[in-house]
DNA sequence: ATGGAAGCGGAGCATCGCTCCGTATTCACT
DNA sequence: AGTGAATACGGAGCGATGCTCCGCTTCCAT
């Protein structure tokens, strides 16, 4: 994950770099005006490439996804730790870590509803947030059952799909919100 | 929603009437088959009839859903009151009326998820749904409230559509439990 | 029986994901 | 610089799907 850029076994030509970069910047800009969901043709058209150059460099959506998430994702997953050095309880820094997640998601249109979708050419996707997320989650839940404060049933794989699931759907509503309904799931856990 | 059938004010011809009864028939088999983002098509086969027939009796494919699970949903509501009488805690009736809900949705391949997103064509099932459970669940909030136990700022509204979230794409993941997470979210309502 | 209303069917158009291959570009080597 | 092979590009095209539209069929009141 970080020899990927460094170790350029056999050089990537120069037209295939730029056209990598231009297309995750049209990729992003795609994901906040439509969603992640939106048409290839449109990231292509915005990229103004074909489309046969988004599935050379990102197979599948999801790898486009992540790939323009990636950053964000990680920030998230840095804060946790940190979080728990900081002198609040361990269920405290549970729900602070899971309003940054809640915060990260319900911004990106579409983007929970594909979290849960093990649709073929989701996997990509799922496995990452997976990786990076589920091992600081269940960190803090440790943490916090260590200190007492909740109960041990629940698994962070678990915790982190409802939260996730909480966040589907959550933009376009103004009577429905997900930090609050994340809250309630996280006061549940009390013991 | 009852005068429906008994009222003929125009008498509809024979073979539609047939139609419809034979198109209820095979929607609920393919939704359980193949989920209900089921192909149109997929259904009129299966009926032995044409696309046309299909968009005639049920304009978006949310009227089929809701008239193919009318009952269920009807059966969930007409429990909610009877649960508030039973000699158990509103907070235990909420509980247990959230399960009713839960095993309804689980089973039901891909519904959860077409419930929540108000895409143009869903508004008619979004619509139903509303109009039935939430003044229900509604009721048994306001009983548990009035009896102390949960708190005043979740309205019923949000807690339904947060209950349907976690229940999306909780068929096909053996790790995630949408019942266990439905409860926590309930846990959380307590004062 | 019969004519017009009600209903039917499926061809057809549009959209979208994804593939495939002829063409263009880049780069290492001379 | 020239050159040829490796690499990358582009977009036409295929299959799947939602939905419409209209010529044809079926029903039923008369």
């Amino acid at each position: 994950m970080t020899d990927r850029d460094e170790r350029p076994a056999r050089a990537k030509r120069a037209d295939a770099k730029r056209n990598e970069t231009v297309l995750l910047e049209a990729a992003a800009a795609v994901f906040v005006e439509s969603g992640v969901d939106a048409p290839v043709r449109e990231i292509a058209a915005r990229a103004q490439v074909g489309m046969g150059t988004i599935y050379r460099h990102f197979p599948t959506r999801a790898d486009l996804i992540v790939a323009v998430y990636r950053h964000q994702v990680d920030a998230c997953a840095e804060a946790g730790p940190r979080l728990l050095t900081e002198r609040i309880s361990p269920h405290a820094a549970l729900s602070r870590w899971v309003e940054l997640f809640v915060d990260f998601l319900v911004t990106k249109h579409g983007l929970a509803a594909a979290l849960g979708s093990d649709q073929a050419g989701f996997a990509s996707l799922h496995a990452y947030f997976i990786d990076r997320l589920v091992p600081v989650c269940e960190q803090i839940l440790d943490a916090a059952i260590a200190a007492g404060e909740i109960r041990k049933d629940v698994g962070g794989y678990e915790l982190l799909r409802g939260i996730g699931n909480l966040c589907i759907f959550a933009d376009d509503d103004a009577d429905y919100d997900a930090h609050r309904l994340a809250g309630l799931l996280v006061a549940g856990l009390r013991t």
